[in-house]
DNA sequence: CGTCTATTTGAATGTACTCAAAAGCGGTGG
DNA sequence: CCACCGCTTTTGAGTACATTCAAATAGACG
């Protein structure tokens, strides 16, 4: 399948659009792609773009006033990144959009999306969805780093994003569940020998 | 100002309405009022309806395996509330959501909205915004979790929540900003005397 | 006014962090 | 294709932030 079919079949499992619409929508589409570890987006600057992922994977961090890297999501095929504070206020962001490894994406213009709204209200419908779920999935992180152990998060992870154990570096697995590497690699030792 | 002014002047900072879609909207809207620590919505129940509260204020939260509470949002006068997972799956939710203290507020339910979302499109896009603005509110939470310090997460609450903090116990804010109320009349009793 | 819950205070404990150093691994260049 | 270099992961000892448990005090509602 080539990678308009894949942004069409994603969108097609929440609205349904006439082939006239689907060209028009694909036409507004950027393919960019990006190197391992190339950044997509920065610290500082306004993110003008939502991504979907078509092969490889990105991650989204911000960096602390310790200068310690936090991950807020990563995006495996098929799904959307971006800045979302960055990009709903069109002001400078906190956020790096950084490919773990070789990554293409199509892109999204803020103006084309803008301009979809306006053209194909579908598409407001389409987006209302999958920041829905989006922040249904923030909510359940944000109350599993309120309620369970450093190992128990660390299971989760493993159980949700099975497919992409082994693209996701370990330092990157301890930011995001909210751990230090080395308390990761103590975590990891337990649950193989002692369990 | 009534609470169907309210209402109307709430979603009029996002989209036009007609005065007949405005008509039609509020009279979807169903007065819920709540006592104070009376239950609006408990885990195991299907959430029905989206809460705008009017006057007093709410408070969503989980109960955890240990039987601690987490405070997911408050919801002070103008503001939505709801279980997310449940009330867009349609599933029974892990969330309750209680009255701090006595509160009015008007109910939206499930089908409701989406006979607003085919009736009037313009719904669409609001929900997409509130919905955007509730997802930027959460992933910057997480990120103060995984970064600050337990005082200095209560010092953003505090600027943040700046109205409410008499509304609220310390109790629930403790569980909103992640620590034991004992840690927390400890970081009040430092941020006081020591600073 | 009385009861129930919330808050404060203190001492002991634990989970996860810091710092340091060694071992492992992967990508890149020769 | 191999060898080296740099980054990641592991391991260990000491530490700190926040929790747990217990008990006293304060405060709020009916």
């Amino acid at each position: 399948m080539d990678n308009k079919s894949l942004i069409l079949n994603n969108i097609g499992k929440w609205i349904n659009l006439t082939e006239a619409e689907a060209d028009h929508f694909t036409s507004l589409l950027k393919p960019v792609t990006a190197k391992r570890k190339e950044l997509i987006l920065e610290a500082g600057e306004i993110c003008r773009y939502s991504y979907f992922v078509t092969s490889g994977c990105l991650r989204g961090y911000t960096i602390d006033a310790n200068g310690f890297e936090h991950v807020l999501n990563f995006a495996a095929p098929n799904w959307w990144i971006a800045d979302m504070y960055s990009l709903l206020s069109q002001r400078p962001g906190n956020t790096y959009i950084q490919a773990l490894e070789p990554t293409s994406t199509l892109a999204l213009s803020k103006d084309a999306q803008e301009r979809l709204y306006r053209e194909i209200p579908a598409f407001e419908r389409f987006f209302r969805i999958i920041t829905e779920n989006s922040l249904v999935s923030f909510q359940q992180r944000l109350l599993d780093n309120l309620s369970l152990t450093a190992e128990e998060r660390y299971q989760n992870f493993c159980k949700r994003y099975a497919g992409l154990t082994d693209s996701i570096p370990a330092k990157q697995v301890a930011s995001y569940i909210g751990v230090t590497p080395e308390f990761l690699s103590k975590m990891k030792h337990k649950l193989l020998y002692k369990k």
